[in-house]
Parts: structure tokens; C-alpha cells; sequence
DNA sequence: GTTAATTCCTACTAATTTAGTATGTTTTCG
DNA sequence: CGAAAACATACTAAATTAGTAGGAATTAAC
């Protein structure tokens, strides 16, 4: 179970995708994460990973960039998450190490908690979307107007 | 945030414990290890924090070893989290990085977005004790006797 | 049809973290 | 005294993280 700085980047970087491409022209990562202060070489590799998982598409050459291919409140933090992290779901016992304790799964009570709290909290995080933020952030904006 | 196996190992150590020292003795290591299957020098270093969160106590010399401080329906798995643990709970704007992302905490929205979920998850770990996996343990070898 | 802007692709890398191991010292029971 | 335990310190190999470097492919605009 992690979450690592891999999908606050993605987070990030796809709500700042959410607030620009209002008009639904394609976006360049230069623009975005200059606006955002990202690193572009890694956004780029985090930017396939989400494109592999249906989130964005893109168009290449000069114009081009990236759309998302949802709405902001049906982009869920859990599917980034499975796009960007990389096994953030495994338990020890199913983990391949020196001394790996090796249980039979639904007979080892470890195993099942874990896996119960594992699904839980993938429930929680599917419940949350990127409109969070984007609302989070405009609440903040309104305040500051007065 | 992040679950590593360090939580994984000191929840099985102290539940072997709690299941073991039914008389009130101290459990060495030695034993508790030889158990559940677990790297003993490891463990002794995750105990050493433990003990430093008062979980645990120890005597030294033959004849000594490991006691609970607390029933097992009275340790969280938050409480081991936060001794076994570094750092999971921290958010890319607070981390030092090269391109660190440094913001203004209660006036980011995704500052605050973050530092939300992470109360809920905790929230979630505090409500979860060592008894929870020890009736999980129970109910299956119960199971097993027919 | 050249140029500039973009995505896409592959490889490298420095620092950190993880998951330990090794070796020994100190304390206590019998 | 001798064995069994906790306690202390230092080392280490492998993996992961968080990037960077350098260029190839594609496309719009002129």
C-alpha cells in the first residue's frame, strides 16, 4: 500500500489539464507544467501510463498535446492510482521476498484482513474525484476575490 | 502514505505476542520469530520502536523477552503505523524535492484535499486493533475443528 | 518542404529506502 | 559461571524513486 509523489504528479497535473482545456483543444505539457511548476521529462512518462489507462489522449506534432477523455467528477483518484503506482495493493504474504511468508490467501487471516482494508480504502479512493480538487482550489480562489 | 511490510511484520509480531503471552510471561523473540516465521534481527529492530510508543515492554537477561502494555483490542493499527513507520504521512508540497512544489498549506487546495484524506484514512487505522486480526485468526481454526 | 512544436521512445543515473545481516555488548536467571 | 535473552551499532545488497538526457516521429503553419 502506497501512495507515492507519482500520483500527486498525475493529480496534479491532471486537474491543471481539467482547468485549462476548457475550450477542448489539446493541451501541451510544456504550457501545463510550467503553470503548475512540474518536471515535463517525468510528467511525460506519467502521461503515457494515464493514456494507456483511457484517462487522456493526445495528439502529436506542433498544436498538439493532450485532452482528457472524462469529466472531472468521473475521473476517480483510485484509477489514477492504478495507472501510476506501481503494485500498491500487495500484501506480504503474496510478496516475493527472502524470507516470504507464504500463506494460502483465503485460509491465512492475515490475508484477509489486509486484503479487507486494501478494499476499503479502493472504495474510498473511487469515490474520489478529480472535481475535488478543481472545487477545493475554485473555494479558495472565490474567498480571495473579497 | 504507505503501507510498507514494516507495519506487516510488527502487526504479525505483536499479534503472535498477544496470542502467545497468555500466562503474563515475557515472550523472547526467539520464540515469537521461530512461530510466525519472521527474520529475527529484523523484528528486534521494529521492536525497539515499538517499545519507544510503549506498546510493548521488555526484560532482559534468560528468562526475559517482550510483553504487551496494552490488550490487543486497545493497540491500532495506526499506533504501529506511527512507530514502525516514517514518513507516511506526508504531501508532496511539504517533502524537500528538487523541483519541490512549495505551497502556502491551509491556502492549497490540493494541500488540503490531501491532508483531508489522510485524516480519514487514519481515522480509519485507529479503529482497526490487533483484535481484529487475532478473531480473524480464531474464527478460521474454529473452522477447522470441523 | 522546411521549420518549429509537440508527443513518443529508450536509456541512464543519483539518491533514498527497504529489508535485511553481522557482530558484539550487556543483563539476568539458574 | 554459562546460557539466554535484550540491546547497540554498523554494514550491505537490492529495489525503488524521482528524476535527466538525447533523440526520433509526427504534424501545423508558413
Amino acid at each position: 500500500m502506497q501512495i507515492s509523489s507519482k500520483t500527486e504528479y498525475a493529480v496534479r497535473a491532471i486537474t491543471e489539464l481539467a482547468l485549462i482545456s476548457e475550450t477542448g483543444k489539446p493541451v501541451s505539457l510544456k504550457l501545463l507544467c510550467k503553470r503548475q511548476g512540474l518536471p515535463l521529462k517525468y510528467i511525460e512518462k506519467l502521461f503515457k501510463k494515464l493514456k494507456n489507462f483511457q484517462i487522456i489522449s493526445s495528439t502529436k506534432g506542433a498544436k498538439g498535446g493532450y485532452i482528457l477523455l472524462k469529466k472531472a467528477d468521473e475521473i476517480t483518484l483510485l484509477e489514477i492510482m492504478d495507472a501510476v503506482e506501481e503494485k500498491y495493493n500487495t500484501v506480504l504474504c503474496e510478496r516475493p521476498s527472502p524470507n516470504s511468508i507464504k500463506c494460502d490467501n483465503s485460509n491465512c487471516g492475515f490475508y484477509r484482513v489486509w486484503k479487507g482494508l486494501q478494499s476499503d480504502i479502493k472504495d474510498y479512493f473511487a469515490n474520489i474525484t478529480i472535481d475535488k480538487f478543481i472545487k477545493e482550489i475554485r473555494r479558495k480562489n472565490e474567498k480571495n476575490l473579497f
